[in-house]
DNA sequence: ATAGGGTTAG
């Protein structure tokens, strides 16, 4: 951020005032030249407004212009009324200048300064800038004019470069430039140089001021720092309705509700009175915050009060509306969008379309968007995400490219919707090409593009893109954030990398639930039971309370270790110490636990006991566990209410016939295979996916078209020959199909999973790790193969299927054959 | 002259 203050002036570095508990201790003093000094604790601090050369362009004097010739004396009547007249055409204030050249009223600063702000009105600083550098000695007014004007518009960038000009010229800004560039500061999150600032109104008395003082206050709120914003607020002598909304929508803005409104009602006690823009203030604060009711309630509340919203009021409430799903509000909202005719606000329009996408009205959604005819890229990224939403990722696409393809200024936000949308729709090579794309077009990605990507690195285990990513976000500097910090501990756990998923999480500079959880999340995949009781137990010490994921989480991990006891006793807790009500996944993951143990009719009583229907989850956890011990009655009921809760779904049929094989049951094999095949029910296609020098490859089951097909199937010969010598048997129960034992063997050689297995071993160097993920749960015959193979070629294999994840080593597996 | 309010991505 220090870069926008350019290098060729700015505070000195050196003398970066530290603000956070400088409200009453730092007192300004007189320095030397250039210099400001304040104390602290006795201690001084200089502050140097560090002085460089600005090399001036000076535009040539116009001398004449059409004979225009009226007395000198006229102009500042004139000029006057120009700037009162808003309507005054450019040209007319072009001519203006010309003539104030010509008479010399140009060196006077007075009249320039309305010349600055005539030129700004009319959006023209280039203009402003000409004129600005045609002065041999700028004075504090231009530069005022000018950057109060930039910052007026929302230019902050510009904002900021004006002030540092205005420091090379030695100039210090005084309390009527001070709040604009203030404002600017908290626009673009320049924490530094907002504390820099402030280190030198400090210094200067100028934090004295009223307007700096709440330009203050609103810089902390916004850069998340409302301790220092409350610090300020309660130093201040005298308090306005200014100081007292920014700090009420600060509360909001963070979500204490309570505080929010507290403070303002305070305003009234006071006596004064909330305006329009106060009341903007809460809405947008609690927009923002995600108190959605609170935000529709204000905004009601501010009518019943006499208040109209106007635009601000309206792009500000209505995503609220649109994340409660209030239809009805929202369509009322439209109608006096039209009636009052704000239906051509781009922001407004944005709005709606994002309304009626969360409110599931895809029909609306797109009238809004056609009707604008020329959607600007708010409209379009709102129009992306909406689509994104209803699963029609390909209308999203298309949306994307039109936008692409209209040249339209290509920004973050519409590029993180559609990796976004990619991502969360199983399209994710997709979204590693166009993050790609995305890179090659300049796009920078933030810490809200990372998270969106990220998933999508992991899905697929691509382990070199998730890298990359990871150092984007270092380089970025949101590596800290915990959207990001998050999304990566996910991805690398995904990956394989349970260690460096671990490194994430330890090097967060801040972590919330989320975080913990995720961390939690990650060993349960892993099966690392101790890790997650270890991080479930270091999550409480640090105070963060563990909600009903956190418990999913460790008990999934404790089933999947087969630490029955620990898990039961955790389960216990969860209502009893935590106040926590035990939740269908839960059950889900008690059951596992006892099924895994063998404790199948104990796992079953558990599910009569469950105060509430049992779920697919549920069932599906006993009939997993009925397959591992063989049980076939409780395995047949399993099924049976599976059958009727999904009965579309094959996996439920191939475990129940799974049961049967191995229990040497083939007529009954045969009878499920024809209940599957009179309800049209296949296997779903295996697939699997393996990162081989940066590029990700899918392989299908069975799949012929592979050109390294030949090699594959020779070294898997060769493979299953010394497994064979080694006493491995082909398990043929995991071949449905009603076909011969040798072609049995045959199809379970051309299962994804041992394909990518083969694949990696032919691609990549001797010795380096393997890393695949399957979308379907792993084929106990391949499992058994993958182990040998892991002793026989010395690899470290690891498997992620549905369920979790598989680490061979060794002719070991980290699931310890349960899954 | 100057301060407080807006859409779309997780």
């Amino acid at each position: 951020m220090t870069s926008i203050v350019n290098s060729r002036a700015s505070f000195h570095s050196n003398s970066l005032v530290s603000i956070s508990d400088a409200n009453d201790s730092y007192k300004p003093v007189l320095g030397k030249q250039n210099y400001i000094s304040c104390i602290k604790n006795g201690e001084t601090m200089e502050f140097n407004a560090k002085k460089l050369r600005l090399d001036y362009c000076i535009i040539p004097r116009i001398n004449d212009i059409n004979g225009a010739g009226a007395h000198s004396s006229t102009y500042p009547d004139l000029l006057h009324l120009l700037s009162r007249n808003t309507q005054s055409s450019l040209s007319q204030v072009r001519q203006m200048h010309a003539q104030m050249l010509r008479t010399g009223l140009c060196d006077l600063p007075h009249y320039r300064t309305k010349l600055f702000s005539l030129y700004s009105n009319h959006h023209r600083f280039s203009d402003a800038k000409n004129l600005l550098r045609s002065i041999l000695k700028p004075d504090l007014l231009s530069f005022t004019a000018l950057i109060n004007a930039s910052s007026k518009f929302n230019d902050f960038k510009n904002t900021l470069i004006l002030f540092s000009q205005m420091l090379t010229n030695g100039l210090y800004p005084d309390a009527h430039v001070l709040p604009s560039i203030i404002k600017a500061c908290a626009g673009l999150l320049a924490v530094k140089i907002g504390e820099q600032v402030h280190g030198f109104s400090l210094a200067s008395g100028l934090s004295l001021d009223p307007f700096v003082e709440s330009s203050l206050i609103h810089f902390y709120v916004k850069c998340d720092k409302l301790i220092g914003a409350h610090k300020l607020f309660d130093k201040m002598v005298e308090r306005d309705v200014v100081s007292w909304s920014a700090l009420a929508a600060g509360y909001a803005r963070k979500g204490d509700v309570i505080n929010a409104k507290k403070v303002f009602s305070e305003v009234k006690i006071f006596g004064f009175e909330p305006n329009t823009v106060s009341w903007n203030g809460m809405i947008a604060g609690f927009n923002q915050s995600g108190c959605f009711l609170d935000a529709v309630l204000m905004f009601q509340q501010m009518h019943l009060h006499g208040f109209t919203s106007d635009g601000t009021s309206i792009s500000s409430v209505l995503p609220a509306i649109g994340d409660l799903g209030y239809l009805n509000a929202g369509t009322q909202v439209h109608g006096y969008v039209i009636k009052i005719g704000f239906a051509v606000d781009k922001c407004i329009v944005s709005a709606l379309i994002d309304m009626y996408g969360k409110c599931g009205c895809a029909l609306e959604m797109s009238q809004v968007f056609e009707d604008i005819g020329q959607a600007d890229v708010g409209a379009c990224n709102a129009m992306i995400a909406g689509l994104a939403r209803h699963g029609l990722v390909d209308k999203a696409l298309t949306v994307f490219k039109e936008l692409q393809g209209q040249g339209m200024e290509l920004n973050v936000v519409s590029w993180t919707s559609v990796i976004a949308c990619c991502s969360q729709h199983g399209k994710d090579i997709e979204a590693l090409n166009i993050f790609r794309e995305m890179q090659a077009a300049g796009v920078k990605p933030n810490s809200v593009t990372i998270p969106c990507l990220l998933p999508a690195c992991g899905n697929i285990a691509a382990l070199m893109h998730g890298k990359a990513a990871h150092c984007f976000s270092l380089k970025r500097g949101i590596s800290g954030d915990v959207y990001v910090g998050s999304a990566l501990i996910d991805m690398y756990a995904n990956c394989g990398k349970i260690q460096a998923a671990r490194c994430c999480f330890d090097r967060m500079p801040a972590r919330n639930l989320v975080c913990w959880n995720t961390m939690l999340g990650a060993y349960a995949m892993h099966g690392k039971a101790k890790e997650a009781i270890e991080i479930f137990h270091c999550m409480q010490r640090s105070g963060q309370k563990p909600d009903s994921v956190s418990f999913t989480s460790l008990l999934s991990a404790c089933s999947q270790s087969g630490l029955t006891e620990e898990g039961h006793s955790y389960f216990e807790s969860m209502s009893k110490d935590h106040g926590i009500e035990a939740r269908v996944e839960h059950y889900a993951c008690i059951v596992t636990l006892l099924g895994r143990a063998g404790k199948l009719e104990e796992a079953y009583s558990m599910i009569k006991k469950m105060p509430f229907e049992p779920d697919a989850c549920v069932w599906g956890a006993l009939l997993s566990s009925c397959r591992l011990h063989h049980n076939m009655s409780l395995g047949e009921v399993a099924a049976g209410k599976l059958f009727e809760l999904e009965p579309k779904n094959p996996g439920n049929y191939i475990l129940l016939s799974n049961i049967y094989a191995s229990k040497g049951k083939w007529k009954e094999v045969d009878k499920v295979r024809d209940i599957m095949r009179d309800m049209g029910l296949r296997k779903n296609p295996g697939c699997s996916w393996i990162e081989v020098k940066n590029k990700v490859h899918m392989l299908l089951a069975g799949d012929k078209s592979l050109p390294q097909m030949a090699q594959i199937l020779d070294k898997l010969n060769r493979l299953s020959m010394e497994m064979k010598k080694a006493g491995y048997l082909p398990n043929t129960n995991y071949v449905l199909q009603d076909v011969e034992e040798q072609e049995k063997e045959h199809i379970l050689c051309g299962h994804s999973e041992k394909l990518a297995v083969v694949f990696g071993i032919l691609n990549t160097s001797q010795g380096s790790p393997l890393r695949i993920t399957k979308n379907l749960r792993i084929c106990g015959d391949c499992h058994a193969v993958i182990k040998f193979i892991s002793r026989f070629e010395r690899r470290e294999i690891f498997v992620r299927d549905t369920n979790r994840y598989h680490h061979f080593k060794d002719g070991d597996c980290s699931c310890g054959d349960y899954w």
